[in-house]
DNA sequence: CATAGAAAAATTGGATCCAATATACAATCG
DNA sequence: CGATTGTATATTGGATCCAATTTTTCTATG
């Protein structure tokens, strides 16, 4: 493998350890790329796509970079239209609204299944990213902390199906709510919801963690709302 | 247009009503056609899905076909393995619980969500499919009878995202469903479920409407289960 | 100068060809 | 005779080229 595959700011070695297994595709490299980009909010919502602008960038031809492209259509990240191009996803405020009803209906169940089978290493995992949170200033690496603090919490629920579509649909709002930490000071308070929804973990009591976390996905949710509301005009 | 994408079986019509607003390519032909044989339990569960074989039935050439064979991958529906090729997916006894479980939570929602909105006219097409699907004795039409009672009352929830996660997880396992009516009889239990749940709408009775949703998803679960334990031994 | 229309450029979708890898099978060695 | 290695074949991943379509630019005309 050169270096070819490398465009700046992509880190080929993280991807790598995450599958030891078999070398990645071009397609691979290019999927987790964009859609880092996408949900950290580094392409705006609008963005064209240009499959040779992007096969330029990995030094690669145009045709893993469309499969790439199909891939993040199906996750809705992009949209395409025949022709005409893909361009990255934009949410209208009522899509964004169901999307965090949608995470808070099936997150709060898999806290409410995970939390009989939370172990003591587990929950000093989850401890650890629940302070670093309190701790961190820099927007990109809250919205990994905060990702971390909850999959290690939803991990236990052994529920795979579950854990993809709650990825799926985070995926989705990640850059607004990363946008939202940027300019407000929501921080302090989901570091707050946090340490609640931790403590009711840690005492084993699976309903109240259940409605903790319903609570925070949509106190998150409407605090959201009305900065995008305000935002949008 | 020429004949040379329609492979036999597969009904172009029907999908050209879907979205006649541009041309489907061959990658879109090739990926309903594909994801249609494996719902419906044509293409068997382990069966090799060539690429030059699937590009001569539609007398196109490998790239679309790989272009499909990538959607379905992230929907599930195949597992590939690099320079290896593609299967369609089987799903453990497991996975298959669990995707109901899945169900059973966000069609349970979108149920009670939908009950406020249904008007009249909705109603009625909903009561036609319930009664066609008493009468129908082809399991493959049994299986679309099904999912139009139950997407026609979904609609009204007006949440098209929570509807695409319906589709994909009932995507999955529908196959099973399938070939579970084919050989035991659930379909009179069915059929009373059905009838319940629609009597439950016709009262504007939400809650009740979703706790018999979620009822008739978990019992169909379990009787799937039964019977696929004694046929896999 | 604004605008409609045509030509040119840009862009995507698809076909064909080549490279990389896996599988099947024969030849060889213990 | 069984295991192993080498070779041929099959199959997938990717590059390059061509066709279809859209977008842009240029030009003629009022």
């Amino acid at each position: 493998m050169t270096d070819r595959f490398i465009p700046p700011g992509f880190d080929v070695m993280k991807f790598a350890a995450v599958d030891v297994r078999q070398a990645a595709s071009a397609a691979d490299i290019v999927y987790e790329a964009l859609r880092k980009a996408i949900i950290e909010g580094d392409l705006a919502e609008g963005e064209n796509l240009r499959q040779d602008q992007i096969a330029q960038m990995f030094n690669i031809s145009r045709i893993p970079v469309r499969e790439a492209l199909s891939r993040l259509e199906q996750h809705g990240l992009i949209t395409t239209q025949r022709y005409k191009g893909a361009v990255v996803a934009g949410l209208s405020v009522e899509e964004i609204e169901e999307i965090f009803e949608f995470r808070a209906l099936i997150e709060a169940e898999v806290i409410r299944l995970a939390v009989p089978n939370l172990d003591r290493q587990t929950l000093e995992k989850a401890r650890r990213y629940c302070d670093a949170f309190d701790r961190e200033t820099d927007p990109h690496r809250l919205g990994e902390i905060n990702r971390n603090f909850h999959y290690s919490l939803y991990e236990a629920s052994r529920r795979p199906y579950y854990l993809q579509n709650v990825r799926s649909s985070l995926d989705r709002i990640d850059r607004y709510l990363r946008a939202q930490l940027t300019f407000t000071n929501g921080v302090p308070r989901a570091g707050r919801e946090h340490e609640a929804i931790l403590a009711a973990c840690e005492q084993g009591d699976a309903e109240l963690a259940s409605r903790l976390t319903r609570d925070h996905i949509l106190d998150a949710g409407r605090s959201l709302m009305t900065f995008l509301r305000e935002q949008r005009g």
